[in-house]
RNA sequence: CGGGGCGUAGCGCAGCUCGGCUAGCGCGCUUGCUUUGGGAGCAAGAAGUCGAGAGUUCAAAUCUCUCCGCCCCGACCA
């Protein structure tokens, strides 16, 4: 891909208005773009960021047993009225009437959808435990917008439900979901801490919300630095305290970001829509259910907050737009150009995603541009290609640069890459 | 919704206190020449409903009122 055919609109300057370190860098190295309070476009090298962080979650929620639909984000009320959460999700729900005059309105979460869709479809055990996932987008008119993509009116979710005819099938469906969410955020090279919480305006009993703490968070934990305990801070938990689970620091309080929330909400849902099944004995029984979110979106934002420099933004590998950029420093030489094609179809070939920046720009434009959007590896093509016959291959994370033959370029650089 | 700040070219800003010629600056953009390993140089250009409306005035970016939008601090959440 040509950097100059790309859509990449970098910025200078640190964009008015704005205060995480992570809503700056999305800005500057053209991300994403906003387009009034809380609403965001995904431009082309965000979009990619995105499509890789969804293939991750898709990957870790297939091999954990959950099946993946989509859901509708245009909703009748009635549906809501029927759990009453049209009144306790009034404030961040967004209506309107249809042509007909009828109350809809677009969806903040799924579980009346999904429920109403399951409730349809399951009527004996025998079709249980099923667990079904969708990465939709979710509107919430929220209070106050904040941190750019972090906390906005249209967003990225992945939510998904488990379905099952009684409590001990619930703790192993939420005892994967768990795990997955482990998987998930690791292969997002981030460590979140994960705590048990407060179920809110979901209901249920059980629940563990998994945050990654960042100077920008909007929640407050107290955690130990010595075994990672978490918990929030509460009746019995306060920053100084000994760590009531190792015993040898003591409690810090953190802020931090929360990126997921599993819950057990057991019967809510399934009795107020009625939602039942026949058991072996042909009784009667709510289906029991849990719900598992992340915030997609918001997984960018977090990603950048603990990936970044002050020159720009660390792509972790598995999560960068592309794996590798090609710097053409003199675009008018022909063999440079020439090379550089050579290099980025032998790098495709090999399952690379390949930038190529052939824009006619100084070098230092093309140096700085490369930090702000931060891809792993970059490899240089200028004077030294033409005079020794090498190119440059650097981490843009360790800094390291190593100088390679063009005889063994493709090898060095698809190396580097999968290491 | 309560408190604070802001709105002038694509981006970042000055001008406003104390009204006054054709509204400036940096970056970016266009054309030409020279440049090209860390945000190049020279020359010539294009680009503005000064957030919107109303008012005061001979005269409003500047003063007054109303409205709109954006950011930050609080309640909400992925």
């Amino acid at each position: 891909m040509d950097w100059s055919k790309f859509f990449i609109p970098t910025l200078k300057e640190i964009p008015i208005g704005t205060e995480a370190v992570s809503h700056q860098l999305l800005l500057r190295a053209g991300l994403v773009h906003m387009l009034t309070s809380g609403v965001y476009s995904y431009l082309p090298l965000g979009l990619r960021v995105l499509k890789r962080i969804e293939n991750i979650i898709r990957e870790e929620m297939n091999a954990a047993g959950a099946v993946e639909l989509f859901l509708p984000v245009l909703q009748p009320i009635e549906l809501w009225q029927r759990t009453g959460r049209d009144k306790t999700l009034a404030e961040v729900m967004i209506r309107f009437k249809d042509k007909k005059n009828r109350d809809m309105c677009l969806g903040p979460t799924h579980e009346e959808v999904i429920t109403d869709l399951v409730k349809g479809f399951v009527q004996s055990y025998r079709q249980l435990p099923i667990n079904l996932y969708q990465i939709q987008t979710k509107f919430r008119d929220e209070i106050r917008p904040r941190f750019g993509i972090v906390r906005a009116c249209e967003f990225i979710m992945k939510d998904a439900y488990s379905f099952d005819k009684d409590k001990e099938g619930l703790k192993k469906s939420y005892e994967l979901m768990y795990q997955a969410y482990k998987n998930i955020f690791k292969r997002c090279r981030l460590s979140p801490v994960i705590i048990e919480a407060d179920s809110g305006a979901m209901g249920g009993d059980v629940s563990h919300e998994f945050l990654v703490t960042a100077p920008i968070g909007e929640d407050e934990v107290v955690l130990c630095p010595a075994c990672g305990f978490a918990s929030v801070e509460g009746d019995s938990r306060h920053p100084g305290q000994k760590c009531p689970q190792c015993a040898k620091e003591f409690l810090e309080k953190k802020t931090a970001i929360e990126l997921g929330h599993v819950f057990q909400l057991g019967l809510k849902y399934s009795s107020a829509l009625g939602a039942n099944y026949l058991d072996e004995k042909g009784q009667e029984k709510p289906i029991v259910m849990g719900c598992y979110g992340i915030g997609v979106s918001r997984l960018i934002a977090a990603i950048v907050e603990m990936n970044h420099d002050a020159k720009g933004i660390i792509w972790p590998a598995e999560v960068a737009p592309f794996d590798v950029e090609i710097l053409v420093l003199k675009t008018d030489e022909p063999q440079l150009m020439t090379l550089a094609r050579q290099l980025e179809q032998e790098l495709a070939r090999r399952g690379l995603a390949v930038l190529v920046d052939e824009r006619d720009e100084s070098a230092g434009v093309k140096f700085n541009d490369a930090d702000l959007i931060g891809i792993p590896f970059r490899v240089i093509l200028g004077k030294k290609t033409l005079s020794d016959k090498t190119v440059e291959i650097k981490n843009r994370r360790s800094g390291a640069v190593q100088l390679v033959p063009v005889a063994s370029a493709i090898e060095k650089t698809a190396e580097c890459v999968g290491s």
